[in-house]
DNA sequence: CATGAATGAGAGTTCATTCAT
DNA sequence: AATGAATGAACTCTCATTCAT
């Protein structure tokens, strides 16, 4: 019960979280393993000790990340049986993970625009988990008749690319607001109106017309 | 007799064409001055003598791109007189320039989840001009009620998060098709195509439906 | 119920074992704690706990190299009355226990090299123990007219360097052989083979010429 | 003919000489590049830059050195016609090279009984030619059949070995001394007795006995 | 304009050693 | 007797930057 000092799973947890924050704050390069280890109140060869090296410990990093948004998409979208409710969960989820774990949005970026320079193999097959899902709802949505034909790389990005640009560009945006009142930048949006406005938009993409129906004239 | 390169203008034009290449390729802290050096075949001094320090070449790099891009776009943005037309021209306009210049949608990206830490204050003005030539034709169009109610900031980061992240995501996804064939991960379309699509995604998300016109019941 | 290992003298001389293996592979800067407890299978701050540290281990092992064969030599040289015998013993034994501890002329020649940088005490009086046992030959075989004045010394490290160059530089002799096949780099020669000519060849420098008795001429 | 500072030869120079004798004294691992660059008065990044990284250092002494023997050795062998001469003219001037150079034959030494870790190739070349050159001489003794058939490899060993050990061991053997002083252990040899006594060890190993042309009786 | 030489300040990593259990 | 956790001090190597020519 006491504050036990010397337990592993307590002080790798505490370094991979601060790791997790200077990694998205800085980037890779510009974190060193010192700031990790002041940050952590852990020596710096502890971290050595543990991760192997700087390498090793932004893998663990971003595999615990990658692991957790799958597992939590994977759970969400169980929530319904219909194409539109599991495309707003799987927006929803993402967004609320994004809000969740901030530094996730900047470090996905980041490895997006490296060519996935840093420990690839793991990441890359979460990533592909990811567009998989999405693209299983949109596949399933055709199949239904009640999504049109689309490509699901582009949604896929359009979902991802705008939550994790907002997410990140925080503080970006609120500086421009006072550079430029007459700009709306969107510096006030919650994360959960943003994930509605995005639902809305992408779903105006893809349902089917079914005006149809509707003029029923006379 | 002495060494005398060419020029200085062609000289220093090369060491900024060799540096935006590799600061997108590797970022800006992996990317050093002997690696630009290298590549330019120029010494490393001159370098310094050119452009101060490292952040100042950075901040050229990215000052000639933001000023071009900008550029391009409003020429283009001439292109029509009506909203729709306009907001072709500004997509058309931004994935052609990602692909004249592929270093930029990286540069960008990563310069985007950094809170801006390196050389904030000219490439802040640049992008919130971009943001405002969109905001601009938005805001035209919902005043001429061709266009609904929408988000700029969103639909803004629509638009470049899925332009960028398709460009810098090219290797990868061409590597994930490798790995699963079932998944269609848009491995070969080409700008054009992406620019279209995005296009007609954008559009269906904000034109006022025109049923009333349809529905001339009677 | 506990983890107790067999036996604490096991243990030990297991550390021991490997510590000589590895300190006269990689030299005793190169071998590291944990290569010593890996290789032993017991866990490192278990050395530290037997042999205090890294030189205490160190000493161990010389220590117990040279005390065995300085019995060994002091014993062989019991086997005859004759100093001719003497020698031979001396050098047979010394051979011997080369291929038996193949890693002792590394580390005595790395000691040698060494001014004694490591450990010197312990290990500089059995050196001279060594050197003790030779020269006493020497002089009782001088004394009984035997043996011409010699200077002992270079006798001693015409034998001690011969051998120990030998046994050490075994590998890299066979891959001269592989370079360049016309040179005899003696790379099959066995260590008896070695003693034997070693001792034919001392033999020549120190004995008296008895030509005189031989020849009785008329 | 000023001082000159930033010339590249004389610092480069200087670093080597430094470093030769730190690496000769402390070995190789326990040779620091602060050591060397604060001996050598030079920031220790210009060794670096200089020879890119320790091992590239160690292998310029290395081959420095060896590079100056060889040479050595081939012109003096130039000397005589005979091959008494010629083996006189080796040891004599390895001796002589060895007093030189004193830090070579720790080198050297440490090499040996290293399976040659650091950089092998070019010194290893450099070890045969110095092989080669003896094994020449002998063969032609050999050969005017004024030489025993002897085993090369094992007179280089007792030439190189007695040289090495004697010039590493000075110090300790002086401190021999002190301590028995019924023992002798050449501590006042000068280099050049060695030579001598080693060469007339050398010559008794190998020359055939002539005693047939002396014992004409009567 | 251009360059090779030189440097100071770190950064990543290793390792002997100790602590707490 | 034995171990995993933790540390301090070094060490190799890198890099932005400056100097002297």
């Amino acid at each position: 019960m006491a504050k036990q000092k010397r337990d592993a799973k307590v002080t790798k947890a505490k370094i991979i979280q601060n790791a997790m924050k200077l990694f998205s704050q800085k980037g890779y390069d510009a974190t060193t393993a010192d700031d990790i280890a002041r940050e952590s109140d852990v020596n710096k060869a502890l971290i050595y000790y543990y991760f192997k090296n700087k390498a090793g410990l932004y893998a663990n990093v971003m595999s615990g990340l990658f692991l957790a948004i799958r597992e939590e998409i994977a759970e969400a979208d169980k929530c319904c049986d219909n194409p539109f409710g599991e495309l707003k969960a799987f927006i929803d989820t993402y967004a609320r993970y994004a809000k969740k774990e901030p530094f996730f949005p900047a470090l996905l970026l980041r490895e997006l625009s490296d060519n996935g320079a840093h420990i690839p193999d793991m990441m890359f097959v979460s990533m592909l988990n990811l567009f998989s899902l999405l693209s299983d709802i949109l596949k399933r949505g055709e199949a239904q008749g009640i999504f049109k034909k689309s490509t699901p790389m582009i949604i896929h990005f359009m979902i991802l690319g705008t939550i994790n640009l907002l997410v990140t560009t925080g503080p970006l945006r609120k500086k421009a607001m006072e550079v430029d009142v007459t700009l709306d930048t969107c510096s006030e949006c919650s994360i959960d109106e943003i994930a509605q406005t995005l639902y809305t938009n992408i779903k105006q993409i893809l349902e089917v017309p079914n005006n149809a129906k509707n003029i029923t004239c006379a």
